[in-house]
RNA sequence: CGCGGGGUGGAGCAGUUGGUAGCUCGUCGGGCUCAUAACCCGGAGGCCGUAGGUUCAAGUCCUACCUCCGCAA
C-alpha cells in the first residue's frame, strides 16, 4: 500500500512505526514545522519527524495545508491510495481529502461521536467515563465527523493522562494497520451527531485548581493533566504543582481520623498536614495532597516535602 | 544567546557581613510502654555538583563547565 502519513505528537510515532514494520510504502511524512523551541534554544523536531528520519522516510512541514498549492501538487504527485492521519494537527482542506482514491483515514482518541476534537484522551478522564478508546474513521469536512471504520475500547479505570495516551497510541496503530487492507471492502457507518460532543484542547490554565470542585473532580483533572500540562494550586505566591492526591468524602474522611474541621473550613483550607499528604477541604470533602513540586524543586512525596518545610493548618490554598 | 530557581551526611531543607558544617526525618544502639509510625538517651554517616581563581582563611566571593527543575514555546 501506498501511503502518506500525515502526524505530529508522539500519539502519532507508534502508528507510523506500525506502517512501516506492516511493509507499507510510506512515500512521505507530513508533520508540523520545527517551531518548537526547548528550554535552552534549541529547535526541536517533532517526535514523528525524529522518527520518520529513523526510518529514512522523506518529511514535508508545510507551514499551512489549506490553500498552499505547491505542497498539494506535491501530494498529488505522489499518488498515494490512502493518505492516514493521527493528530497532525492541520485541519485538511478537501482537495487534500479527495486525493487518494481509497480517502484519508484518521486514527482518533475517543470512541467517536464522545469526544471529537483535539483532547479527547484527558477529557475522557475528567468527564469520570468508564471506557475510551479508539476510532478510525473516514476523514470528512468537519472536524472528526467522518464515517467510522473501526473501533476498540479500554477501560479507563485509574489511569493517569499519560498512561491512557500511551495505551491508545499503541492500540491505535494497531488497529489502524488492520483496518487499511480493509479499505474498499468495508463501508463506514456514520457517526450519531445526536450523541457527539466536543474535546476542545487543554490549556494550562485549567490545571489551576478549583477547590470548590469536589475532590473526585479534582483528582480526575490531576489524572487527566499527568504529566501535561500538570495541576498546581498557590502556596501565598508560589505555584505548587500537585501530581498525586486522593480524595475522601465528609464521611469517609470524618471516619478516617482527625476531627470534622471540614465542616467549618473553607475550600482550599489546610486541615491537616502529615506524612500521609497534605488534606484540603475541597467541596463536599477532602483532597490529600500526596505528590506535590514546589517551584524550581522536583517531584516529592509530601512526605519527603515535610521533613524540611512545613505548611500551617489553617492556611488557605488556591 | 528567551526568563528564572536549584545542586550541602540515605531523604527534605538551613547555613547570616567568608573564620570550627547544622535542622527535621530516616538509620543503628539503648530506655520507657500492654503496645506503637509516640516519647527519652546515645551513636554512625558529609572530599558542601566539577575544575580553576581571589584570600591568612570559602558551602559562603569570582570564572567556566556538568546536571536537575519551573515558566515560556
Amino acid at each position: 500500500m501506498r501511503i502518506i502519513y500525515m502526524g505530529t505528537p508522539d500519539f502519532a510515532v507508534p502508528s507510523l512505526t506500525a506502517l512501516h514494520e506492516a511493509g507499507n510504502e510510506i512515500v512521505y511524512v507530513v508533520t508540523q514545522p520545527d517551531a518548537v523551541r526547548d528550554r535552552g534554544k534549541k529547535v526541536k523536531f517533532s517526535p514523528v519527524k525524529e522518527k520518520a528520519i529513523e526510518l529514512d522516510i522523506p518529511v514535508l512541514q508545510p507551514e499551512r495545508v489549506r490553500g498552499n498549492e505547491e505542497f498539494i501538487n506535491t501530494l498529488k504527485a505522489a499518488a498515494p491510495d490512502v493518505i492516514a492521519v493521527a493528530a497532525y494537527g492541520q485541519i485538511l482542506p478537501k482537495e487534500v481529502l479527495d486525493i487518494p482514491p481509497l480517502g484519508c483515514i484518521n486514527v482518533h482518541g475517543s470512541l467517536l461521536p464522545r469526544f471529537r476534537g483535539a483532547a479527547p484522551i484527558q477529557r475522557s478522564i475528567i468527564a469520570g467515563d468508564e471506557e475510551t478508546g479508539i476510532t478510525i474513521m473516514y476523514m470528512a469536512e468537519g472536524i472528526d465527523t467522518g464515517d467510522m471504520l473501526a473501533k476498540v475500547s479500554t477501560p479507563i479505570g485509574d489511569k493517569t493522562g499519560e498512561q491512557l495516551h500511551d495505551e491508545l497510541a499503541v492500540m491505535g496503530a494497531k488497529l489502524l494497520v488492520e483496518t487499511i487492507p480493509q479499505l474498499g471492502e468495508i463501508t463506514g457507518e456514520k457517526q450519531d451527531d445526536a450523541l457527539s460532543n466536543y474535546a476542545p484542547m487543554i490549556s494550562k490554565k485549567e490545571g489551576h485548581i478549583d477547590f470548590t470542585k469536589t475532590p473526585q473532580e479534582i483528582e480526575r483533572i490531576i489524572r487527566a493533566f499527568t504529566p501535561w500540562p500538570g495541576t498546581y494550586f498557590y502556596y501565598g505566591d508560589k505555584m505548587v504543582k500537585l501530581h498525586k492526591a486522593q480524595v475522601f468524602t465528609a464521611e469517609e474522611y470524618a471516619k478516617e481520623a482527625k476531627g470534622s474541621l471540614i465542616e467549618s473550613a473553607a475550600a482550599g483550607t489546610v486541615i491537616a498536614a502529615s506524612k500521609d499528604g497534605l488534606d484540603i477541604a475541597a467541596g463536599g470533602g477532602v483532597l490529600r495532597a500526596v505528590e506535590i513540586q514546589m517551584p524550581g524543586k522536583k517531584r516529592v512525596e509530601f512526605r519527603e516535602f515535610l521533613k524540611g518545610n512545613s505548611i500551617e493548618i489553617g492556611t488557605v490554598l488556591g
